[in-house]
Parts: structure tokens; sequence; C-alpha cells
DNA sequence: GTGAAAGCGCTAACAA
DNA sequence: TTGTTAGCGCTTTCAC
């Protein structure tokens, strides 16, 4: 009796290249010419290959392939986020969930580096200047955060989700954000088509380069005559109550008001509806993000402006890709994706 | 004029082991082993080498070391959720958080597979067979889930987060849960101990094994002669509103209840204010998980099982890392860790 | 304790 | 079109 099972298991030492050329009766070079691709090499030969790599169940060292090509087929994914917020926040969520997706398409493997504060900074300095990624996704979303800094001092392509802050020492770095001005435009020229007249803005945080366009693309739409009133909340729904709450003892007689974010918005609502006032009757209410799970089970359904966060994740993966593929001189612009109104109950 | 710059900007091309030995006037072996601990070196020569590592900006190339070593430092973690609820719940985001920064501490990589549907299962075997990582951390929640079957074809060490389902193959996984049971156990002895009668627990999907065993726990420290009362929800607050409806309508005396997690357990706590219920008079409630921006913000705060989520993703690791330390030999029993009953308003 | 040398598995000139 | 060959940068026996 053999101790040999009958559905050959996998081999315990991996077969080499040169494993496959020699059953394949070709050279190690067109062996791997087949591997990758098998561009001028006769069919014939092509086909003996493609069995022998079937047959022995290979698949290639990735390390020594890295070793010539001097390419990781990796990239990382930096998330700068001192908070457990990180991944609780369905935005993160989703535009990760896009990345792996479009990566997946790349045959790109994504490297996950949390950044939890400055004295980080010293392990991905490390991480990248050894090399180990060919390009970096990088999420900064402070207007004071140094990672920016930090990532410019090495060569390695980046793209940004979301527009980094000031403090960039690259002005040519790629980012790829929705137009968040362009949205608040859509939801302030919406309530004033409503005939609203104290139209009110619940802002994010100010270091965050988003809450900042939304706040401008705010006041450049405020029709002139109207006044601005605007109170900061910090993107939660307490924070959101918190703000709504504030406005209501400012100006009483607010009818309208665009919030910087769905999370936000759901805290309004429930601040107006505990100061008595009707949603959209008395205060018509516009969100940001239209966050599925929010959005669609508040009381009223949120109006809210519409970003296509996946969509945003894969476009910074194309964009990643298309850089590599084409070098340093490859356009470096930002991409900025449309945002869209999307109409229920509360406006 | 030269037209290098004063500050020494990383070079161009990335300094080799050959270098740093050459600049210190050692051999190759040397720089290597000094490199590597500098074991066995005279103090006098691991200082010279040190030197010039640090001059020159020399960081090791990974793939020619994993070339040799057949170590990759890097494991990957794997989760197979078809929803968007992958990173959204916090769940997921902690323990995630607490891999990460275990790992950080023994220099080993984050490779974040996702996996949606059965149809991704080919790309993580290749990757798997591929041997591009060390070990593999997984989270398989349902009961019914093909990952672990997939996992098992190869002899990559892997670390389940939470208990695998029966259709397991390896009998040796090794797995890290939190004392589910317990928990339960603690929750509804407390009940007990307040004097409710009618306890009922609001479980969640049958084909999760953790709300297998915390409905099981539930079932088993029920005193003798009290009625299981037991509504399946979803783990979402929604789902939570609407098994407690449900419950209130089959047993309209129900005085307390036992939630399988924080979520449903809020949107239990709305469901009974909007049937007139007093919570803790009338019902008392307990959750599970002490999901911290839930817990605290109910009204009244949420009595609640505590389970240390980011701790658990760090004993993952070490017990990931204890495995590749000790070979296949190393004890792969699972670790169960304590749950602790947080008590608030609620119960 | 240190160095010389052999290779890890692969790709890419270059020859044939 | 195919094969030969020279490394990629590193670790690790094995002599010294």
């Amino acid at each position: 009796m053999s101790d040999q099972t009958a559905d050959s298991p996998p081999p315990d030492v991996r077969p080499t290249l040169e494993a496959v050329a020699a059953r394949a009766g070709v050279s190690r070079a067109t062996a791997s010419r087949v591997v990758n691709g098998g561009a001028g090499v006769r069919p014939h030969l092509v086909e003996r290959v493609n069995v022998a790599v079937e047959e022995l169940g290979y698949v290639p060292n990735h390390a020594a392939r890295t070793l010539v090509t001097r390419r990781n087929g990796a990239v990382a994914v930096i998330i700068d986020e001192p908070e457990f917020r990180v991944f609780s926040d369905p935005f993160f969520s989703r535009q990760i969930r896009g990345i792996s997706r479009e990566l997946v398409l790349h045959d790109v493997q994504l490297v996950l580096l949390l950044v939890e504060g400055s004295g980080d900074f010293d392990r991905v300095s490390r991480y990248l200047a050894g090399g180990h990624v060919d390009g970096v996704l990088a999420f900064s979303l402070h207007t004071d955060d140094e990672l920016p800094a930090v990532i410019g001092r090495f060569r390695v392509p980046v793209v940004y989700g979301g527009r980094p802050g000031p403090g960039d020492p690259a002005p040519d770095v790629g980012y790829v954000d929705c137009d968040n001005r362009g949205g608040a435009r859509q939801a302030v020229a919406h309530l004033v088509s409503l005939g609203r007249r104290r139209i009110a803005h619940i802002a994010g945080p100010v270091h965050q380069t988003s809450a900042l366009d939304r706040a401008e693309g705010y006041r450049a739409t405020l029709p002139d005559g109207l006044p601005a009133l605007i109170e900061e909340g910090d993107f939660t729904a307490e924070g959101g109550a918190a703000a709504m709450s504030r406005l209501l003892e400012r100006e009483p007689a607010v009818d309208a008001v665009f919030v910087a974010n769905d999370l936000m918005a759901s805290g309004a609502l429930r601040a107006l509806a505990e100061h008595g006032r009707r949603v959209p009757e008395d205060v018509a209410v516009v969100g940001f993000d239209d966050m599925a799970p929010v959005a669609e089970t508040t009381a009223p359904p949120l109006t809210t402006v519409r970003q296509d966060v996946e969509g945003m994740g894969r476009l910074m993966v194309r964009r990643l890709m298309r850089r590599l593929d084409e070098g340093p001189g490859a356009d470096a612009s930002p991409v900025i994706t449309p945002t869209e109104l999307v109409l229920r109950g509360s406006a």
C-alpha cells in the first residue's frame, strides 16, 4: 500500500519554472514567456507549457519575480485616522470595497496601513523606503495632516482619496474627490427653488477639506440678501443634533438647512422633532452622502446629495494604475466626480 | 556648481547590502548578520555596519530576503461578507484595528482580501497557493460558509475570528472568540436576579455561530419553569425593533429581554417606547457587545455584555505568530475570551 | 568571528 | 522563435 492519496494533494515543495520547462520539454525562458502571456511563442509550445503548468500546479514565485522586475504587484492603502471611526464610517468601508474590487481586476494586492498618529509615520516611512509597494492610495482628510508630506518624501506614485490639505509639498498630487462645491450648490439651489428664505448650514469639522468645500459651495450659492447661517458639527448624529439646536436658538425663523453629511442630518431631524418643528413643512432638510442605511430610514426619509463612493475608490485605482504604466509623466490632475440630488421626503 | 542638493534626497537606486558591507569594510555575510540582529559579531564591527546602514539609508530588499528565507513577512486577512456591512460594522473595524496594531509589533504586513461570494474563492485559492503570505487570519461568520474548506486545502496556518461553522474540514483549526454562551448566561442571570419572570430573547441570524451560541446560553440559563421566548432578528436596529414588536404581540406580559447585540437592542428600545413600555420599569433590556456609540447613547443607556473586540484581534495575531514560530505542532486550540456585564440604565 | 561562495526562482538581454 | 546566460539582493553553509 502506498501512502499517496488518490486526489493528488498540494505538493509540499512548490514546483519551479525549471520543473515546468523540463516537463514541457522547453527551456526555462520559453516557459517563462508562456507564463507571462506567451507572446512570440509557437502555439504548439504554448499548449505544452500550459499543460505542464496545470499538471504540476505551478504558481509563479512572487518574490523571485519581484526581485528581477522590481514590480511588487501590491499597493498600500494608507488611512490616517486617529479614532475608531476609521472603518465604522461607511464612507471608508465603501471606498475600500471599490478599491478592492478594482485592484482584483488588475491582479494587484492591497496592503493595509492604518496610521494612528504621528508616531506611526516612522513605520510608514520605513515601509515606503523599503519599496515594498508600487504605489499608494492614501486618505488624508485633515488639512493639518502631515501624511502627505511624509509620503511626498518618496518617489512612490500616490493618489489621494479626497482633496488633501494645503500643507501638501508636491503640487502635482493626484486625487479623486466628489464635487463637494457642486453638490452643495445643488442642495442650496433646491432649497431656494422651494421658496425657502432662511437657509442655514450645518458644516463638518473645519479641518476637513470636504467640509470646507461644502461650506464654500453653500456660501457661494446663497442668493444675495439671504443671511449665511452656519453652525459647525463633527459629522456625527449627536453633533448634528446639537448644531441644529444652536441654530434654532440663534435663528428661530430658519426654514431650511443644508447639512454637510447624512449622519448629522439624522441628528438634525431628531432635534427639529424635539423642538416641535415639522419637516419639511416648517424646516426643509437636505443632507450629503446618500448613506443608504441612514438616509432611507430617517423620518421623513432624507433628501440628500449622493456621491458614488465606491466608484471613487475604483477611480483611485485606475488613476494609480495608469501612472504606474505611463511613468511619472502621466496626468496627475485631480478627478472630480459628479454628485446627484436625491429627492426624498425631507425637502 | 554641482546639482547635488545639500540635504541628501532619497537616492534613486537603493543601496544594497553589498554597498553597506563595502562602506563598513566587512564582507556581505557580516553585514547581513548585523542587519539581522548581529549575533556573534564583534561589537566593534556591529557598530561600523550600523553606521554604514545609517549613512546609506539602507533598507533590506524584501523580495530578495523572502526568496531565500521563504518567509513573506505578511499575513492575509480574509473577510467573507457578501454585503456592504463588512466594515460599517464596528465589530470588524475594531478587530482589524487590533490586528493591525499587533501586526505592527511583529513587523508583519497586512494583506486585505475581501471576498464577496463563492466566485472569489478561485482568486483566494490562487493567492494562497502562491504562498505569498505566511499565515491567514480569517473571518467566517456563517455556518454554511465554504471559506474554511477553501482555506483548509492549503498548508497555510490559519486563525479564525469567531467560531467557524461545523462544515469545517480540519478539526484543529484555531480560532479566537468571546465566551458567547457565558456572556448570555451573565445577561440572563442578571435579569433573573432582578426578579423578572418572562425573559425573552431576540436572537441573531441562525446561520451565525455567535448568534447560535448566545441563544444557547440563553436557553441553558433560563430557570426551569420559565418559558423560552425567542424571536430572530438580523443584527440591525430595524430587525431588533421588528422582533420586539412581534414579541410584544406574542407575549404582552414580557418583562425582560436579552438581545443578541446592541444594534438590535437599540431598535428594541425604540419599539418598546412606541408600545408605551417603560424601560427598565416594565421591561428590562440587556444587549451584547458594548458597542460604545450605541450602548452609551440610547435612552436609557444600555446594560450590555462587553466583549473586548480589539483584544480578540490582537490575540488572533499572537496565536498565528506562535504557530508560525513553533511550526505545525503548535497548540491550535480555540481561545475563548471572557465577557463582562456592564450595568447602565436599561436593566 | 569572519569571509567566500553557492544558490533561492525568476526575467531579460543576447545569441543562435 | 527558442535557448543560453547573467544576474536581481539576500541568507547561509562551510572553510578559515
